[in-house]
DNA sequence: TTATAGTACTTTGCATAGCATGGTACTATT
DNA sequence: AATAGTACCATGCTATGCAAAGTACTATAA
């Protein structure tokens, strides 16, 4: 039995939710993105995060504007659009209830 | 974009530990786990927790029994094995870690 | 100039798990 | 015999995280 697996199934589905908050406070790079996931102990890697920045920017969630670095390549910056404002307003909803649910099943609320 | 796959991606990983959990209580057999999960608001259908029971119990963290019914074909009915509950202990940690970090990164939390 | 290192973005192919769908088998009712 | 309800099982599809390799820009060192 992996463990690791079984963890990193866990995650799925919720580096979406979480990205999409993070992106709501203020914009961010990639790379920024990666290092806060990781303080977080949310283990991400880049062929994890720019498939999924690609994805929620061609589903219209997202929108990203070019900035040059001084000391490397230019950076996409990425932030919330409307939509996906809209849309991270139902995540809050769907995690929640997804807490409640597992807490509820596995005896830590009122089971 | 779509919601309801996006909640199917969270409900990803999660379902075996809560499966595992629920037959650490006590016995069961699925479509007694269906009725819970969706009493809990996890949507789960046949497709979904016959192939996990049975890779759990390939793995050695679930065994099972058969027992006759008055209404209807047999039933396996599944329990936890020593090495399940090990593991489940695991998955609590995990779960508690996941909903930490979650909650961290989504402003729940200390922010 | 050339080479190396650091940063940042991109692409490809694989493994996994949830799900839709259809099927088998047992019992009870009509 | 036919239908309905319950329970278990198998197949194929899809989406996502991930490993790995690649491209491109800047700074530093030889």
């Amino acid at each position: 039995m992996n463990l690791e697996n079984t963890k990193a199934q866990m995650r799925k589905g919720i580096l979406e939710y979480c990205i999409l908050s993070m992106l709501s406070d203020k914009e961010a790079y990639a790379s920024e993105l990666i290092r806060a996931l990781k303080e977080a102990k949310l283990l991400v890697v880049e062929g994890t995060i720019y498939p999924l920045l690609t994805r929620l920017k061609n589903e219209g969630l997202l929108t990203y504007r070019w900035e040059e670095s001084t000391g490397g390549p230019p950076r996409k910056y990425y932030l919330v659009t409307p939509l996906g404002s809209k849309f991270l307003t139902e995540l809050d909803n769907t995690w929640n209830d997804l807490v409640g649910s597992v807490n509820k099943l596995t005896g830590k609320g009122q089971g």
